[in-house]
Parts: structure tokens; sequence; C-alpha cells
DNA sequence: CTGTTAGCGCTTTCAC
DNA sequence: GTGAAAGCGCTAACAG
């Protein structure tokens, strides 16, 4: 029979006619405890329903088994891929997350992290590598694994496991020039608000330096990264009869579908009239008749991978601090050589 | 100038010159302190970078401004919709949310609660109203509020912010059925994996039932409800030349997506030689040609809402103790009337 | 291997 | 309005 309390350490010690630390080693599964005993005790607990407290367990120890996770949308997948393969491998190893999503606000960031501080976590993970001064003094004071997800540094705070966002525009970049496109386009979000997708720009602009070529416009009207946001954005590029580029670049592949779905709603014929390129390599584009060309990023990996990092470095074990994942250049139908 | 070590409530009494139940009084903006005194110590906080460890206060007030949410899946944008509503609501009041993901499993569910209990939380949110005796049971004895979302009962284990899916399907049934849609078959996951698809299918079949109408086809071997997964059910439902709907209706709009693209790239028109419906509503809707006929679930404001019932139960206001959202069937290009 | 003694940093209670 | 004392439930450090 269950009790009607809470029942504590005390209790369990009690039935089990032991001290409370007999007890508190054989729940923790730490040395000082015959096997023997370990078994009757955790039998015991099982039986009358306890629980260690992890509040308690975590002021006592000063420090818990969460994981504060930023990230700056959980819209478009992106993200959730990447926090779902951190999460459950974080999950086997006991720990638990605390999310926040912080809207790409660095300052929304910077309170989150101290807030988040206060409850002695066992680390932390922030996105990207672009953090004020006062989140990252607050980060070296409390002395907790710090690891930046997504982005890709060589001198992080601590961890980093990401993606070169730079190399893979300039992938994308090279990509396209080889296949003969002279004149592109970008369709993508205020410029500043996403740090990643603002250095891939970057890449795609210097692989075309090096070919002669610029773009011809730009379209960062969008607050967000949405289908609907890259049709709109697909639209104003047309309406304006003084450009002319042969390739759109879009931020992401949810704007390249809308961007696609522009063209096919309006007579423009991709690839033959106009290429498009996307970025993330998501789910949709397994079941389109004409599927987009787009850099696959690793999400789910990444995740997993990013986790396993942490988790080493939680547990004091010597791990490299960053790793670099390559993204997959994948042609799709949206483009091809122009070269005829 | 901050200090070297992480200044505690003491630490802002002395530099104060009162006592630490004051600075706890003032930190907490509860009654019992002048204001002038208030302001000073809130100042000195602030000037030495104190802030309070969570984790002590939790352990001393035996309750935390955590909030458990407990998903179903991340994917597919539908739960991350309803947790981000639900999540900037919790934060401007103060309460921070750790997150499971249960993968629809009823045990993972079970031993994530028990493991959530040990951090006192504020309040849990559980998906749906399926759940083990043993977890309603670690609930009743924990006396934390509890909310069950997306999915509705009359009689919640405490309170209940969700959809009638049983009614959400009788109604796109009658809607089918009004068409003059005679032959329906589905696509769906395994069924007793998702409980909520589950009844909006009886929903489905109640409705075909009044027209005396049945299922000529169900396809649930898919494992989630991916693009991909719509997309090859649709193409083992064309393949067996034995059975002819005339409606397909897909678990949810990912799925619908899936089955129009393989009937675009197979030369099966929509509307004319099938319907298709979806459920949800999803923002890839926005930009097809032919958008999808569906329900649509209010997934962000069913967040905020379930958010505001939680928080007033967890203040002691009298609230009601459950919301149900209708759904709006939206009439896309994927279905039409079948009288000519 | 086992148990005792001090806290972890804060809030509750109860004096003044 | 203010402060001293007594825990919250558990673990670290030590002693046996």
């Amino acid at each position: 029979m269950p009790q009607k309390q809470k029942p504590k350490i005390e209790d369990v010690a009690q039935a089990a006619g032991v001290s409370i630390m007999s007890v508190s080693r054989a729940m923790r599964g730490v040395e000082g405890i015959s096997q023997k005993k370990r078994e009757q005790i955790l039998k015991i607990a099982r039986r009358i329903g306890y629980y260690p407290n992890n509040v308690a367990v975590s002021l006592a120890a000063s420090s818990s088994n969460l994981v504060g996770v930023s990230v700056p949308t959980l819209f478009g997948t992106v993200f959730s891929e990447i926090y779902d393969g951190m999460r459950s491998t974080l999950e086997k190893s006991g720990f638990a997350t605390i999310i926040d999503v912080s809207d790409y606000s660095i300052s929304h960031e910077e309170a989150w992290v101290e807030r988040m501080i206060s409850w002695q976590p066992a680390g932390l993970v922030l996105t990207g590598v672009d953090h004020s001064e006062r989140t990252r003094d607050a980060l070296r004071r409390a002395k907790i694994p710090v690891l930046e997800i997504w982005d890709y540094t060589e001198d992080p705070i601590d961890l980093c496991v990401g993606v070169d966002h730079l190399k893979a525009g300039a992938q994308m970049g090279t990509h396209l020039t080889e296949l003969g496109y002279k004149n592109p386009a970008y369709v993508g979000v205020q410029s500043g608000k996403d740090p990643r997708a603002d250095r891939r720009f970057q890449g795609l602009e210097q692989s075309f330096d090096d070919a002669d070529c610029q773009f011809c416009a730009q379209d960062r009207d969008a607050i967000s990264a949405t289908f609907e946001a890259g049709f709109k954005a697909t639209e104003r590029l047309f309406e304006d009869e003084t450009i002319n580029p042969d390739v759109i670049c879009y931020l992401h592949d949810n704007m390249a579908f809308g961007g696609l779905m522009y063209c096919e709603q309006n007579g423009i014929s991709c690839p033959e009239d106009i290429g498009i390129i996307g970025y993330n390599g998501l789910a949709i584009n397994e079941v389109l008749a004409k599927r987009i060309t787009t850099a696959i990023t690793p999400r789910y990996k990444m995740g997993q991978d990013s986790a396993s990092l942490l988790i080493a470095k939680i547990l004091g074990a010597k791990t490299k601090r960053t790793i670099s994942h390559p993204v997959i250049i994948e042609e799709g139908q949206t483009t091809r050589s122009q070269s005829n």
C-alpha cells in the first residue's frame, strides 16, 4: 500500500532499516554499498513509490540534470529536428531539457541565459555563435559547459557542433556558377535577423564574385522564412521588369517551395525560365515531382553529436571541442546546366 | 565590480545592510517591506549581479516555476505550434517549460511524468486524454495542476483544452457526404498509435454510415504521418484495382499533400478522378495552386488558451475546467460536388 | 561498507 | 515593517 504523503528518503530508510545515506547511495547507483543491500533498498523504494526529489538533489549536489537549450524558432522543422536528436540522446543519459525560443533575438537569449543559470543546469546549448557580451560574461562566470550549435566556429565559448554556413553558401554558389548561372537573385529575410542565412549569402556572393557575377536583386522584406513569404517575394521579383534573374537563391527550402509554387501558378517554367535553389533538404522534397535543388544539412545527426559532446564534457571526459558537419549539395530538377 | 563568486542572498543583504529576509521579500515582490527599502535592495542586487538560485527557491517553497509539457512529436509543426503558443504565454508569467517527446507511447509518458514530478513542477501538460492508470495515480497523489490538451473530454483529470476529434471527423464526413462522395478510402497510421486520429476516423465512419456508405479501403501501414507516407499509401491504394474510391481521407495535411503529389505525378486528376481531404490546415496550403480541403485547427490559440487556464489554476483563481475549440472546414480545390 | 554531521540557498514561521 | 530561527530533502565529507 502506497502511503498518503509523498515518501521521502527517510521513509525508505525506515522501511529498509538502514540510514538515509545508504538509500541515497543505492538510488544513485554509486559505490559504497553492498550489492545485496542495494537491491533490497531499491525494491522497497519501488514498493512505497519513492522518487528522489530532484530539487533537493540539485541543491545538495550544486548541479542539476537539466540542460537548457535555446533555439531561435520551432517553426520550419529545422530546429525541431536538431532538438529532437539532442533531446533523445540527452534523455538516454538522464538529462532533461528546458527549451527556450528566442525568436532570433540576442537580448531575449541574454535574459534567458541569466534566468537559466539560476537552475544550475548541467549544460547550456545556444544556437549560433553570435551572443551578447553580457551573455558571454554570465556564461564564463557560471562555469557551465556551453555548446554552440548550428553555426560553426573554430573558437567557441566551449564546444561547437554545426555547419560552416559561409562555406555552405560558397558551395552552393560554386555549384550554380558551374551550371552556368550568371544572374542570381536572393530571397531571404531581413538582414541581421538570421546570422547563419547572412553568412550563407556572403558565401554565395563570394562564389559568384569569383565568376564575375553579382546578385541582380535581393528581397529581404520577409520577417520569417515561410512558404508564403517565399511565394510573395518571388511575386515581387517577377513584377519588377527591370531585373531578370536566371536563378533565385532562397534562404530555405520552404521559401523555395513557395517560390516554385508562384512560378508554376504564373506560367514561369522552372528550370527553363528560372532556376531555384533552397537550403536544408527538408522532407517535403521527397514527394515533389520537381525536387528542389538544395544543400542537405544533417540536422538530426547534428543534434545527436551535439548531445554526445556535451555529455562527455559534463562527465569530464576528454573530447574534441568542435565538430563541423558538411552539407551535401543535392541537384534536383529546379536547376540545370545553362550551357546549351 | 561584480564579485568573483556567484553572489547569494547573503551578499546582497550585507551590501544593503539589511537581513536576508528583507532581500528575499524585495526580490519576490511580496508584502512586508517598505517601498523605499525594496527599491534600494533591488538596485544593489542588480549592481552586484545577483540572481536568486531557482533550485534553492523551489526547495524552500516546495514548488517551482517549471511546467512540464509532454507532446507526442515535434515533427509536422502541429505540436510545435501548440507548444509555441503555450510557451510564450507561460513565459510572460515567469514559468519555464520542460518538454518531453513521448513518440505516442503511453509508457514513455508514464516514466516521464514520474521523473517530472520530482521537479515539483507548478503544473503538467499532457497531450491527449489517454493515460496509463499509473500515470493518473501519480498525478493524483502529487496534487499538481494537470492540463490535457489537443484532445477533448468533459471529464478531464483536472483541466482540458482541445478539439473534439470525434466531432471533427463527423463534420468532415458530413461535408463529404453532402458533396456527394459515396466511396471513401482512409489513409492514416497504425490503429492505436494516434488516439486522436482514430477518433476522427470514427467520426468519419459515423457520418458515412448515416449516408449508407462505408470505407472501401484503409491504409494504415505508415508509422508516422509524413509527406512520404501519404505518397506511398496513395500509391498502394491505386495499385489495387479492386477498390475504386471517390475520395481519400488523410490523417493529416502532410499525408494529404503526399497523396496529391502522387496523383499529379501519375495522371490522376484531383478533384475530377479523386477527392482529397486532409486535417489541420497547415501553412503549406497557403501557397498551393490546388488548396487541400481540410479542417483547420486553431493550434497557436489553443496553446495560449491552455497556458492561461493552467496559470489561473496554479495561481488559485477560479476558472472553467475545459475549453473545446471548434475546427473549421475549409473547402479547397481538392474536393467538389459530385452531383453532376 | 555504513552511518553521522554539516550544510546546499532560500523561504516559512514566528517573534519583535 | 523587520529579523532570527528552523527547516525544505537531499548529498559531501568525514568518521567508524
